[in-house]
RNA sequence: UCCGACAUAGCUCAGUCGGUAGAGCAGCGGACUGUUAAUCCGCGGGUCGUAGGUUCAAGUCCUACUGUCGGAGCCA
């Protein structure tokens, strides 16, 4: 029997000599001579390749110098103490396959790509250094969400990815149907008719999974949701794609300050799960992409987070001395800008700003006492400003109706969830945060198309 | 969607005053070496994003379109 496959992550930690370890990966780089060819194998287990030495004596070792920078490789061998500098161990090899030839129009280099370039070959792109390192960050990141909520008793609620509603209020939706859309039902009156659709009715996909997080909690006490939400938004930027996912805790019995409390632990774990169990990525994001990242997680985890009023951020704005491109003033959103100084500058530390103008949040949020905001969160960070939104939700459904209708928006549309506080309301809060953006604070990429696997964005659905 | 920049070899780029295409790397062939993004010698490789226009002549100037990037808006 074959002796079964070591992982490198697991070779690179053996004591040396080890006979008999079997291996198998990509080659990154290939170097060949008469008397010995290096092959550099990793096998996307961790950030490090193994140096494997092929030395004359294998039968095949005219046609292993011949081998090509990314062809796939199984190696027996033993294990030693490498004798150069360079690497702890080195896998001397009794036995090579090439299992899966990679030509010369193999794109990838022995250098570094533009991620412009990357983009177009997504489909290879998890076979190099930086995406290799990305993706492990972003699987480790994943756990560490549901490892958190799991220990504090919340549970994971699948909501809906096809929604019923127009009405979640986060941005443009794409629509889901199954009509012909070259010649679809029509009413009498010539419109499209959508009670012919799968449905019987209008649908689309998910932009937030909240409204339905909060009939769960107000049931289940603790829950959060981590899934794919989707925006038809024409946006353009690095910071937005048209699926992404969503994480969004929620929880009844809970206040504004809860939130803020829960949602600042919540950070903290998972910089702690970064800095721990993906110190080789990240040191070598810190070298190469962005330098002062690990101080900057570190200096994340150690902060108490301060809480500001919006009221009183935009007054230490204001009399900050600062020249804006945009001006400052009570009632208006945070810019950018703002946003960034304000954490970075002002208190030199994540920032929790509360209590927003009525006008300029979501119907859902609850109004304050002083008839002017409301119990809403964005948690800012240096370097990307907002990381984090949440918000006491209105659970006394007189304030909610009116709410709703003061936004121009139609009670009859909200049905169900107006019957969430019609029957047991209770206090409830939670907040919502954008994994990709999560990953890209965590790794320093600045472009959410390199932290997503095959990214969507406005004319771009490849692979 | 708005503003700006850019689009030349597989990749990263240069190309001056408008005169008919260059480098490094990669690839291929060879040499050499316990190598480390190895090194050395040689070779092949281009409808200059697309479509028009100006001109004796356009990679170069003009227009439109498409795409990419950066910023803004929207937002996560």
């Amino acid at each position: 029997m074959q002796t079964p496959r070591t992982k490198i992550v697991d070779v690179l930690q053996l004591e040396p000599p080890r006979a008999g370890v079997r291996v198998k990966g990509w080659a990154r780089t290939v170097r060949d001579s008469k008397q010995v060819v290096f092959i550099e194998l990793n096998d996307g287990s961790c950030f490090a390749s193994l140096q494997v030495v092929v030395n004359p004596e294998l039968a095949n070792y005219e046609q292993l110098r011949k081998l090509t920078t990314g062809s796939a490789v199984e190696v027996v061998g033993e294990v030693i103490a490498s004798p150069a500098a360079g690497q702890r161990v080195e896998l001397k090899a009794t036995e090579v396959s090439v299992i899966g030839l990679a030509d010369s129009t193999f794109p990838l280099q022995k250098k570094r790509h533009s991620f412009e370039f990357l983009r177009d070959i997504a489909h290879l792109r998890a076979r190099t250094n930086t995406f290799g390192a990305v993706f492990r960050v972003r699987s480790a990141l994943a756990q560490a969400v549901h490892e958190f909520f799991q220990q504090r008793g919340f549970v994971y609620v699948h909501t809906p990815i096809i929604t019923g509603s127009d009405a979640e209020g986060a941005g443009e939706m794409f629509r889901v149907t199954t009509l012909d859309v070259n010649k679809p039902p029509r009413t009498p009156e010539g419109a499209v008719d959508w009670h012919e659709d799968f449905f019987a009715h209008s649908s689309f996909l998910t932009v937030s999974g909240q409204l339905n997080g909060e009939a769960f909690a107000l049931g289940l006490s603790d829950i959060y949701t981590f899934g794919p939400t989707f925006r038809a938004e024409n946006s353009n930027t690095s910071r937005h794609a048209a699926e992404f996912w969503m994480i969004e805790p929620e929880m009844a019995w809970c206040d504004l300050d809860d939130d803020a409390t829960l949602a600042e632990a919540f950070v903290k774990h998972l910089m702690r799960t970064a800095l721990e169990r993906c110190a080789d990525d990240l040191a070598f994001f810190n070298k190469q992409i962005d330098p002062g990242l690990v101080a900057r997680l570190q200096h994340v985890l150690e902060s108490n987070f301060e809480r500001m009023s919006y009221t009183e951020a935009v007054r230490r704005l204001e009399t900050s001395g600062q020249k804006f491109e945009f001006p400052v003033h009570w009632g208006a959103n945070l810019q950018a800008e703002h946003e960034r100084y304000l954490t970075e500058t002002l208190v030199g530390r994540p920032v929790f700003v509360t209590d927003y103008p009525t006008e300029i949040k979501a119907f859902y949020m609850r109004r304050n006492d002083d008839g002017k905001t409301v119990a809403a969160m964005d948690l800012l960070v240096p370097k990307i400003g907002e990381l984090i939104g949440g918000s006491q939700r209105e659970e006394r459904l007189d304030v909610l109706m009116q709410a709703i209708r003061s936004m121009g928006l139609n009670p009859e549309h909200y049905g169900w969830y107006l019957d969430t506080r019609r029957f047991g309301t209770a206090p409830h809060a939670g907040f919502g945060l954008g994994f990709e953006r999560l990953v890209m604070y965590v790794t320093g990429m600045e472009n959410i198309r390199d932290v997503i696997p095959f990214p969507r964005t406005p004319r771009n659905c490849e692979f």
